[in-house]
DNA sequence: TCTGACCTGCGA
DNA sequence: TCGCAGGTCAGA
């Protein structure tokens, strides 16, 4: 489910609310889900502090809670709800923060892929690639990164080293953008190609982001709504409907065992 | 570089 | 009942 924009959303939302709250009392339901660190201990760190800052790299959510950092990913089904009721699933609620307000924010994860981390400084993530949406990524370096590698560009897209935070929908949707074909090798790519790819990149992820993130099965937001970025794809789980652009239909093929659907006449 | 494993729910 | 699903990781 989660990729950067669903991600960021999910920040954007728990900062809205809970941001400076005190979390006064936290459940852990499920310690397996805990990595580096014993249930215990991870409520002994986070009970009576105040959720100071919530913050995003990649598809992972930072937050900070007083003096410990705990990290959170979301695996395939991992959500934060504010109410109870508004999760898709409420037996598969692994974590509950009860904030001193009286608001509780619940994490579930149904088929618990998520992970969560608790760290005594900020983390610095130094497997990660760029940031798609900062300063830091730029067309020099993405021209850069692709003669670098030598792998198609579904592949490359996914690859967390490279970018960070793009997972299958938005692969599929940036190279269509794109007219890049999932099966071209990255040192193939034309200097033309590499300008309109790296614009489709923060194109799709910024739509994405203010649409509040894609909803196609699973995926809801903190306050419980759809997010309504699946309206706006192109290609993604369309197999067999025309192309947006000339009508043919949209094939569908298993590349790095991932599901991968394209236009075999508009991307080249 | 690729496959299977980790989990559960859902739709065909 | 089976195959598939937005992610990652270990191991071949």
């Amino acid at each position: 489910m989660p990729e950067l924009p669903e991600v960021e959303t999910i920040a954007r939302q728990i900062r809205a609310v809970f941001l400076e709250k005190t979390i006064v009392k936290v459940a852990v339901n499920t310690p397996r889900l805990l990595k580096n660190v014993s249930a215990t201990e991870f409520v002994r760190r986070l009970e009576g502090q105040p959720l100071r800052e919530v913050t995003r790299r990649g598809k992972f959510l930072l937050w900070q809670g007083g003096t410990a950092y705990p990290v959170f990913h979301l695996g395939m089904s991992g959500n934060f709800f504010r109410r109870r009721e508004q999760a898709t699933h409420p037996e598969h609620i692994h974590l509950e923060f009860h904030f001193a307000d009286g608001q509780t924010l619940f994490y579930q994860d149904v088929r618990k892929f998520g992970k969560i981390w608790l760290y005594e400084e900020p983390p610095k993530f130094p497997e990660l690639g760029v940031e798609p949406l900062s300063e830091n990524f730029s067309l020099n370096n993405l021209k850069k990164l692709l003669n670098l590698k030598n792998m198609n560009m579904k592949a490359f897209l996914m690859d967390q080293s490279n970018i960070a935070g793009i997972g299958n929908i938005y692969a599929n949707e940036i190279l269509f953008l794109s007219r890049i074909s999932p099966f071209r090798k990255t040192r193939e790519i034309t200097e033309k190609e590499a300008e309109v790819f790296f614009r489709e990149i923060r194109s799709v992820l910024e739509r994405a982001v203010r649409n509040f993130g894609t909803t196609y099965s699973d995926f809801r937001t903190v306050e419980g709504s759809d997010g309504q970025n699946q309206f706006f794809l192109q290609v993604y789980q369309k197999a067999g409907e025309p192309c947006p652009v000339c009508g043919t239909p949209i094939e569908k093929a298993v590349l790095n065992s991932r599901s991968t659907f394209y236009c075999p006449k508009c991307q080249r």
